[in-house]
DNA sequence: ACAAAAGTGTTGCATATACACCCATGG
DNA sequence: CCATGGGTGTATATGCAACACTTTTGT
């Protein structure tokens, strides 16, 4: 193994994240805009470079961190993106992550040495995205929805205890579909994704929800 | 982004596939012995770089045919080792790949530039592999096992016509348990992974079996 | 006729869907 | 008392697991 070798020289490792969330029964996305060339103003998903090192998780908390601020969110590898031109800049693969998180208990910075903006977008309204994070980005929602019934994948978008309207309307937004709300309480239930706690919500203005937590 | 950035100059993407058949009731896997440092004298999975004109899937296959001499495999991505020092010579991510064939439809190369023997090795008598080898193929075993009754993964593994006893032989070495037969062969046909031809097998000694197909 | 291997069907259990009425609260 | 929103149960359909006897062929 010769790394001078040109076959292979200057590669490249990028990882990227999805970062999702639920506001208002709106399904959104985290996008950073760039502040350099390539595709300088052009807004894309959280990413960088994996570090020599780090592995590609570490790097992955690492660039949430230098691109946005957030920390301590949970995110997993659902894809590899390696077309050979996919970065002007060298040949670069990327790693691609997603998470869902509460974007209301997260700061955020508007901007970094790299980015001139930050912001959740909806998902029905993506401007063109820079690289082929577009492709990437309709992947991530294609693999959440596969995922969303399978583990408490959307943890982190609630506090601690949620009532179920809540989480219900959380996966009629993702899904972009009605669920009936008797079978998605069985579903969840059974499934041992979320648990009764016993507690009633405060008061809302209507009848008191009760309190549930993922398992 | 500066390419000759200490931080991330000198990396490298690795393919790696993971190949197994079954063979007499016995689930094996390829592996093949390196030539040269590092790990001279191991047995590994069949891998190599990624070169910079090549997606990850064509990487695999290239290596795949240099290596082994074998081509038209189907393989799927099913994971990436990132460890920093997983390569002792430098930087290196491996993209990993799982395929299943008929081994006696396969030729194989015993000997290449960079290999001096190649051999498909019993699951239960692997020796100690090179790199993360075994960690990887224990992944890629779990995985297959995961996977196996959700879509024609065995397609390779059987020629266009074959018998119930056949693959349900298969399924058996490959889950290491016992698997009943109507069972077995009504959740295949229900989920429209095999049809039934209509054929029957030639002769072999008792009862004919049908001939089924991968639909 | 019998040994060896292949073929097949029924029942019960678990899981998913479809569907409608009652209850607690605030105004 | 009524409007709003939250709570819950039953009946049906589908998918998976357990289980044993019959059929074909060669000897």
């Amino acid at each position: 193994m010769d790394i001078k070798n040109p076959l292979y020289k200057n590669q490249g490792i990028h990882v990227v994240l999805a970062l999702f969330t639920v506001e208002n029964g709106k399904f959104k996305v985290f996008l950073i805009q760039r502040k350099n060339e390539p595709f300088k103003d052009k807004w894309i998903l959280i990413g960088g470079a994996c570090y020599n090192n780090e592995d590609v998780d570490s790097a992955m908390k690492r660039e949430l961190l230098e691109k946005t601020g957030m920390k301590d969110i949970h995110f997993q590898m659902f894809n590899v993106y390696s077309k050979p031109d996919r970065s002007p800049v060298c040949r670069m693969i990327a790693i691609a992550y997603l998470g869902v998180i509460d974007c209301n208990r997260v700061k955020y910075l508007k901007e970094t040495t790299k980015t001139q903006d930050a912001d959740w977008f909806e998902i029905s309204h993506i401007p063109e995205l820079g690289y082929d994070h577009t492709e990437i980005l309709g992947d991530s929602i294609e693999f959440l929805k596969k995922k969303i019934f399978d583990s408490a994948i959307l943890k982190d978008l609630f506090p601690k205890y949620f009532t179920l309207p809540d989480i219900h309307n959380a996966y009629e937004s993702i899904l972009n579909k009605k669920i009936d709300r008797r079978n998605f309480r069985k579903r969840l239930l059974q499934k041992n994704i979320i648990a009764d706690t016993g507690m009633v919500q405060e008061v809302a203005g209507k009848k008191p929800a009760k309190l549930y937590k993922f398992v």
